[in-house]
DNA sequence: AATACGTGGCT
DNA sequence: TAGCCAAGTAT
């Protein structure tokens, strides 16, 4: 492969547009030996996984303010974590967090390992972020690859091979362009590039350091790659939750179980989702109210439309399923954002997607 | 290897 | 606006 691009032009770049973020260590303070901090790598890295920069920042902030230190983190409450990253998606993630946590204080005392192979090994990390925590955290020259990394690598490369077929080749690619120092810093400045000028959509070439060495934009096909296998449709699928607070404002919740669809979070109790809902016995024996509208909602693999239905119930009332929380105690903002959804509705509250 | 797993923003 | 997309991992 002739006239690759250079890291260095990468890195000059990076050093004077490297974007701020709550958990980054300046460019200038990186080449001085300055490392940021592997649990906050490590935090920011996980709530980065499929998730925007600016969706991550308040919830990194507010996990960092909670729990400043991996240790204070395994210590918490699991419901405590769970609520705290209700509404941020993936909730695998925080139970995953929960796990890695421990696994460091018990198996690490309390200290991150520093090897890919050791981060790789604890729970919630697989090959991007033990690659990203090793390179960022602690100096060490791994090939980062994540989303951006593809689409600049296939970019550059001008490989036309849709993906994910292409990812041993795009990888091939990230490993010849990764160089042996500042690995750390190279690979924020690739995916500070893919976020900002290399974007999926609408590329912005020209300031681009690598624009030269771009085979992509020489042949002005830059927008059209990384090519894609065609996804498959989503269903829709149908459901009903019930929402019952009793006289005293408690509200009746349901821990979801650890595997699954929001698993581990709280949620309101109702039927299965599918296509084709089996009707279920409400959580408590009362009268209940439908209500008008219903709450639409898409996840990754699904569309759901949830019909809601509410009832109002004495002191004294024992239900079936789950467990009434104190009015003091309960926060919407606990809940995942398809469940706090339905308490909009609920509460009146007006729901675009109705 | 293919699928399950969230959400909000952008076009 | 309906679909696409984002710093992936687990199974």
């Amino acid at each position: 492969m002739r006239d690759l691009p250079k890291s260095a032009d990468l890195l000059a770049w990076y050093d004077l547009n490297a974007r701020e973020m709550p958990w980054r260590v300046a460019p200038k303070d990186s080449i001085t030996g300055i490392r940021a901090d592997p649990y906050r790598i490590w935090l920011s890295e996980v709530m980065l996984q499929q998730t925007t920069v600016a969706a991550v920042q308040a919830y990194f902030i507010k996990f960092t303010t909670l729990w400043p230190t991996v240790r204070d983190l395994a210590a918490a409450e699991d419901a405590d974590v769970m609520a705290a990253w209700a509404g941020l998606g993936y909730y695998a993630r925080a139970r995953n967090l929960l796990k890695c946590s421990r696994s460091v204080v018990a198996d690490y005392n309390g200290i991150f390992p520093s090897t890919r192979a050791e981060l790789e090994s604890l729970p919630g990390i697989g090959p991007y972020t033990s690659a990203a925590i090793a390179s960022i955290a602690f100096d060490r020259a791994e090939v980062v690859v994540d989303g951006n990394v593809e689409r600049v690598m296939a970019r550059i490369f001008a490989h036309d091979v849709p993906l994910p077929e292409a990812k041993p080749a795009l990888r091939d690619f990230a490993t010849k362009l990764t160089p042996k120092k500042r690995a750390g810093d190279y690979a924020q400045a690739v995916m500070d590039l893919g976020a900002t000028l290399c974007s999926p959509r609408n590329p912005t070439c020209a300031p681009c350091p690598w624009t030269e060495k771009c085979r992509a934009h020489k042949l002005g096909i830059a927008a059209e790659l990384p090519k894609k296998t065609p996804k498959k449709p989503k269903p829709t699928r149908f459901g009903t939750v019930y929402l019952a607070q009793r006289e005293d404002g408690a509200w009746l919740l349901e821990q979801r179980p650890d595997k699954g669809l929001l698993g581990g979070m709280l949620g309101w109790p109702g039927n299965e989702w599918s296509e084709d809902p089996e009707n279920v016995d409400p959580p408590i024996s009362t009268f209940w109210t439908p209500l008008n509208g219903e709450v639409g909602h898409t996840f990754t693999h699904f569309h759901l439309k949830l019909a809601v239905q509410v009832a109002q119930v004495p002191l004294e009332a024992a239900p079936l399923r789950g467990v009434f929380v104190d009015a003091s105690t309960f926060s919407a903002n606990a809940l995942p954002t398809v469940m706090r959804k339905a308490f909009d509705l609920a509460q009146g509250l007006r729901d675009k997607t109705a």
